[in-house]
DNA sequence: TTGACATATTCCGATACAGGTATATGTTCT
DNA sequence: AGAACATATACCTGTATCGGAATATGTCAA
């Protein structure tokens, strides 16, 4: 087996910071291809590509006008990512730290409540 | 170029979802590799073999003792992940859209006292 | 219809991965 | 020293990528 593909998933198609500067741009609003082209300095056919990948995970929507194809982010695709990274926020957060003296200092009560 | 190593960055080592695994036993506090490997019923190399690249990125440290070597957490690694995809929260938090609501509703007023 | 424009697809080559299996390295115990 | 244990590394193979270049598809305009 080799690694997953790039659409498998939201995890995948993002690891690519070519993808995610996509999505920046789009996070603005919707953009036809070429304003991509112009904004982030890539050849067409890698926006092209890129976008498809994103859109096979769902994280972008398309819409024809005309000879344009006018692409939309979809953040949806994007919650599992958040759902996971952000159970680790406590790591570096010092407000979370501060929450995980509480808790330990609540369990301490309860601890000698119980056995006393 | 292919695609990019995955130690180039946690984008990359977090987008194998057994690294993903492993960091979440890990999540629950320090552990032998064996612990990994029964916990996770993965084989041993491979194990080891996400460790090194979970090391390389800066997302766990070992700590050697006797014949084991304990990994732990370093979550800091993974706070480039939360920073970039937190700002994409407001495409599905209804808090957020709220928010956005409110926002847009103080930019309508400003330009109504700017132009009059 | 011909041409200009916007975008997508195809082919290429180089690269690196992920799992499997075997083996190497290092540590503790007897 | 030798065996058992814990972990890391090496080698193999199939596969999917990325960028670049060329080309195909589709739409509008004269």
């Amino acid at each position: 087996m080799a690694r997953a593909a790039t659409t498998a998933d939201a995890f995948n198609a993002v690891a690519e910071p070519r993808r995610r500067e996509i999505l920046d741009v789009l996070a603005g609003g919707e953009r036809p291809v070429n304003d991509l082209v112009r904004l982030l300095g890539m050849a067409q056919p890698q926006v092209s590509k890129h976008l498809r990948v994103l859109r096979e995970v769902g994280a972008v929507d398309v819409r024809e006008q005309g000879r344009q194809r006018l692409y939309r982010l979809n953040g949806h695709a994007l919650k599992p990512i958040h759902d996971w990274v952000k159970n680790y926020e406590r790591t570096w957060s010092e407000r979370f730290e501060a929450l995980d003296v509480v808790l330990e200092d609540l369990k301490q009560k309860e601890e000698g409540n119980g056995s006393e």
